[in-house]
DNA sequence: GAGTTTTAGTGGTATATACAATATAATGAT
DNA sequence: ATCATTATATTGTATATACCACTAAAACTC
């Protein structure tokens, strides 16, 4: 239960330099070692992590500064969509026993390393942010990897930040028309120009568990990431 | 000149496990160590690294293996694309004093954080491979972050790599229909869809240095990245 | 006051070590 | 043979220490 200090270390640090502007000097590794009773190393390996992930940088022989909040990374551009108040998914398609075959959706099939003819799970799903129409998601899983109890709660099996964290997502943008089905859903005019995001998501071992088209709203999100 | 230990031996497992078919345990930690002549530290700094980068993964109190090719972090989804062979840039436009207001760029404008009236050098430029379009890029710089240096050594200058390996670099992926006097340089027909990815590079105190636009060809790029 | 030298402080690299938690193999008792 | 115990190996966390290269300020010299 008890988080690893370095983990504390990086917390406290990161709640330290909260509303702090850009380029302001933190304490030395040194200090801050000292401070929380940790060696210099530990200190370090929190540090480094926030430096990676872009809330401060370092300047040799310097010191460790407050980065500038456009630097913070944006790792994951489209997914992980935070579900927070005003959000909320509709299902508009629920297919238990869904054969890929006979919709000729190859690309899912291949991807998701299926045999012929085995059965899938899909759900199509619009997100929503104060009833303005963010993405549609058409989410793809083989039937094998869905037991009963996820069926039963299905809510928490398609809360998808956990997948993600735990193995990896690729990712692949395409430019298209807004497909006409999907046109007065999304609240878009027809033949207007979109990009869907293609998630093939693993797990850590590079076995694939789940597919995801996700079409998005050009006019209400936008797909943006930090290096 | 001589690299850190820990890259040294950072590119020798990378060679080790080159070829190697996935879930292929390495040796351990200990071994790798002794193997080297280093410490223990040393070394889970450099398996550290190839872990993140998702050439290897590792199962607690069991060992570390080999990832599936296809876990190999892509953090940079489009620019970066390296410099090789048959790859060559042609140029289409060079302002050397462009003043950015006459045009209405005003996205460039704000995101490069101009005083009003000031002005820019702009370089809009075509990669291809094979005689294939790959992309159009409208690089915007700063005038007065330009020498005259640079200019006379601009292939160098436009070389955009290491920029991005030093600072940090935010994209916008647009969806949007191909410009209609970029269609025939492309190789594309009119009213395709295209993405446009907006790059925004900094320096790493957060400063924004460069800002590019670039147009991508759906059928000679894929657009794609891992997580 | 101006220029030079010294000193303290910083992050970057590297080592040697220790213990914890857990999985797997070897060993032992029945 | 079967089951339980023990031993060993693995990654994960943590410490204390040391040296390097470089910066910036302080101290010193002229």
């Amino acid at each position: 239960m008890d988080k690893p200090k370095y983990l504390q270390i990086q917390d406290n640090v990161l709640e330290m330099i909260e509303g702090q502007s850009p380029n302001t000097p933190i304490p030395s590794e040194r200090e801050i070692a000292l401070k929380y009773d940790a060696s210099r190393m530990t200190v370090r390996r929190a540090i480094e992590a926030l430096v990676e992930e872009g809330y401060l940088y370092r300047d040799k022989n310097k010191g460790t500064f407050v980065a500038d909040e456009k630097m913070r990374k944006k790792t994951n551009p489209v997914l992980l969509e935070e579900v927070e108040d005003e959000t909320q998914y509709k299902i508009l398609f629920f297919d238990m026993y869904f054969d890929i075959e006979s919709r000729k959706d190859e690309d899912v099939y291949e991807s998701l390393d299926m045999d012929p003819g085995e059965l899938f799970l899909r759900v199509v799903r619009l997100l929503q942010k104060k009833e303005s129409p963010i993405c549609i998601e058409e989410i793809y899983i083989a039937r094998k990897n869905v037991t009963d109890e996820n069926l039963g709660n299905l809510k928490e099996f398609l809360n998808l930040d956990k997948y993600i964290s735990e193995g990896r997502t690729s990712q692949v943008f395409i430019p298209m028309i807004v497909p006409t089905q999907y046109a007065n859903l999304m609240h878009l005019k027809l033949n207007t120009p979109i990009i869907r995001v293609d998630n093939l998501i693993t797990k850590k071992n590079g076995a694939p568990f789940m597919f995801i088209k996700s079409y998005y709203n050009p006019d209400k999100k936008k797909i943006e990431m930090t290096l």
